[in-house]
DNA sequence: CGACCATTTGATATGGATCAAGCGATGTGG
DNA sequence: CCACATCGCTTGATCCATATCAAATGGTCG
């Protein structure tokens, strides 16, 4: 709460590295967001806005990867999604953010304020669509999510790593730029499961652990197979 | 698909066994609901839509439960979400029903009809804003599902006693209208699992079983603690 | 080179699933 | 009115997938 505030004065108010607005490739919000973001930059692990706190502000990842948590009062604690270039987070329907974000790798974002964007939302349908647009992308990843949850552990990793694959487009080589934690709390395991079934896939020939963080997609049928 | 266009005329169009508008509490969508809505009826276990038909209608259940649910190829069944009076369901933002939806018990529901919902939206902001947060408050529920769904057995079954308690505002004595299996299938576990998990709160004194159907919430702190 | 942290791998424990039987309501036909 | 079938639920016994505990390995950065 008192940290949101905070951020909003230091970092919007601050100089910033990057003057130069990033040319965008998405339409959502008709471009709203690119007109009216600012752009931002957060390090490595830095929070970008907290539980709890006051959703004033609407983000679009430009470069980085953004992580969305939430922890339980007994310290279990649960990814709520990865967000890529080009995705948008913090979007609320009530006047909290539901989880808090944090920067996996360095990010770029660009910022926008929400009572802006729901201002122009009320002359403007277009936007007033994609707003509702994009809580109805983030309500069916959640769906896709919950349906995951009650599948086995190779189920969920191997529909995890292709869900990856299909967003990050970079071939049959993806990168992992979360750590094994971050997979587990996203998917509902631990990270020694999460390793075991990464070396269950490769031993059936599915994938390839290039490195801890990069794995070959080499058989994608056999991984859809196994997603059920 | 076939069905529902099948559905959409058959039940739209036949005479109504109740052709006096109920009266509403609740102000969502601005009355929109209650204006358009077409009242229809339907008997236990009959199928409002299914998943995957046109998402043509919007739903709101003015008597009765109704389940959504989701079969995997395989045959697990998972329970999106059961709807009781007052509630919305079968609001998409994609074309088609993500989830199918059945009646628990005979049930009466107004039915809008999608496209006229829009159609409003485009000039009466109010409108477009109650969609938006229909879609909103259904994304706050699976965010509290999948929360749910990582935590154990008593904590499931604790919970989501609790917030059926909250829904239906009964006071401490509690109808299931939903079957074991229902139940299991909504909370990822198995029928032997809730029945075992909710003799177990018997034994520590926070529910009785009045019968299979009706629970008895003898001590909610309990439960507030159990559901963690 | 050495410290540190992330990841993997191994051994064991356990919560919930599965398999199986019993029980209690509700309904049906004799 | 009762015998009996059915269905949903409960309870018991056992199994198994994943968690937990523990140790080894590897990669990164000073």
């Amino acid at each position: 709460m008192t940290q949101m505030s905070t951020l909003g004065r230091s970092h919007l108010g601050g100089s910033l590295p990057w003057q130069n607005r990033p040319r965008m490739e998405t339409r959502a919000l008709g471009g709203a967001m690119e007109c009216i973001g600012a752009p931002m930059l957060f390090r490595r692990h830095a929070e970008i806005y907290g539980e709890g706190e006051p959703a004033d502000y609407l983000y679009k990842v430009m470069t980085g990867v953004v992580r969305t948590c939430k922890v339980l009062a007994d310290g279990r604690r649960q990814v709520g999604g990865f967000y890529l270039r080009g995705d948008t987070f913090g979007l609320e329907t009530g006047a909290e953010h539901a989880y808090s974000a944090e920067a996996i790798t360095e990010c770029r974002v660009l910022v926008a304020k929400h009572s802006t964007l729901i201002a122009r939302a009320k002359t403007d349908h277009e936007v007033a669509f994609q707003l509702w647009m994009l809580t109805g992308g983030e309500l069916r990843r959640l769906q896709d999510h919950v349906l995951l949850l009650i599948k086995n552990a190779p189920e969920r990793v191997a529909a995890f790593l292709l869900a990856l694959a299909e967003r990050s487009s970079t071939g049959n080589s993806i990168e992992l730029p979360m750590s094994r934690q971050d997979i587990a709390d996203h998917l509902g395991l631990t990270i020694e499961t999460i390793s075991r079934t990464l070396s269950y896939l490769e031993s059936i020939r599915a994938i390839e652990l290039l490195s801890a963080r990069r794995v070959l997609l080499r058989d994608r049928s056999a991984l859809v197979r196994l997603s059920a």
